[in-house]
DNA sequence: ACTATTTCCTGGATGC
DNA sequence: TGCATCCAGGAAATAG
């Protein structure tokens, strides 16, 4: 489940391999199409572009195209892919075998193919002029701004931290990650957490965050990086998907709730 | 303006 | 072995 860490990792690969590449083809797979954008604005947009750039923000991987000498473009544009759960952007040989749940084939002028592949196909596509995340970005967000995000919010703050409008790129990995590092119980109302355990917390959520993106993001059931690599932070989650197992540093039993529909773990002694 | 709940979607795990 | 059921969750849609 690629959240913001796992994003960037496949971002900074992706960009290190098709960056310069030049987009010859689009095939774009039938209906129900997993698009943001109408199908022949995608494949209008994309092709004969050079791939200028690929980069993160939030969960999104933005694709920066510029124009041939030839054809200058009168704006920019830019090609949005979000991953949902399952999605995978795949820099292929034409030869590999087609995935079953392939929805676009991007044919480039190196003789690749850029492919994106969702089997649960919470994933979309889409062309836009300029991309504006709908959140603060979680690595930058100054300590008074994020005080700032969860004044008033009767919320739980494990909802808000998911709201990708306040932070975007945050999902429920992290965001349980954080609160145990904070010592912040998930149910804790937004609005009621002290300017201290907000510190806490905006300190907890960078570190994690950094600290994932080192290790190349969490791998929990398929994913893999642009190279097919698997990230090594799952080894280190304190209490995501460890419910029942002893909390790493008081050995209590790790707790799962459900919160807003989402699997919610925590440590009841250290977390407050 | 907020907040909470439901829905989409499929592979893998579980249960009988 | 086979079939039904449940579960995972990002974000949009819907309801309150």
């Amino acid at each position: 489940m690629p959240e913001l860490p796992e994003v960037e990792t496949i971002a900074r690969g992706l960009a290190k391999r098709v960056t310069g590449d030049v987009i010859e083809s689009v095939w774009l797979g039938s209906k129900p199409e997993p698009l943001k954008s109408p199908a022949a604005e995608i494949e209008a947009t994309l092709v004969s572009k050079k791939i200028a750039d690929v980069r993160r923000s939030g969960k999104h991987i933005v694709v920066d195209l510029a124009s041939p000498i030839n054809k200058p473009a009168l704006a920019s544009a830019q090609w949005i892919v979000h991953l949902g759960m399952t999605g995978r952007l795949l820099v292929c040989s034409p030869d590999a075998e087609l995935d079953k749940h392939t929805h676009a084939v991007l044919r480039l002028a190196s003789g690749r193919e850029l492919r994106f592949v969702d089997p649960r196909r919470f994933g979309r596509l889409a062309v836009i002029e300029k991309f504006a995340p709908p959140g603060s970005e979680p690595l930058s967000i100054s300590l008074a701004d994020f005080v700032g995000l969860f004044r008033g919010r009767k919320t739980p703050i494990k909802s808000a931290l998911l709201n990708q409008k306040l932070l975007s790129g945050v999902g429920n990995i992290y965001a349980d990650e954080a609160l145990y590092r904070a010592k912040l119980r998930p149910r804790r109302r937004a609005a009621s957490l002290s300017a201290e355990e907000l510190r806490l917390l905006h300190k907890g959520l960078k570190q994690v965050l950094q600290e994932a993106i080192r290790l190349g993001g969490s791998s929990i059931s398929d994913y893999v990086d642009s190279e097919g690599q698997e990230g090594f932070f799952q080894l280190k989650h304190r209490v995501y998907g460890r419910e029942g197992e002893p909390c790493r540093k008081c050995r209590a039993p790790i707790k799962r709730v459900v919160i807003a529909g989402r699997s919610s773990h925590y440590c009841p002694t250290c977390q407050k």
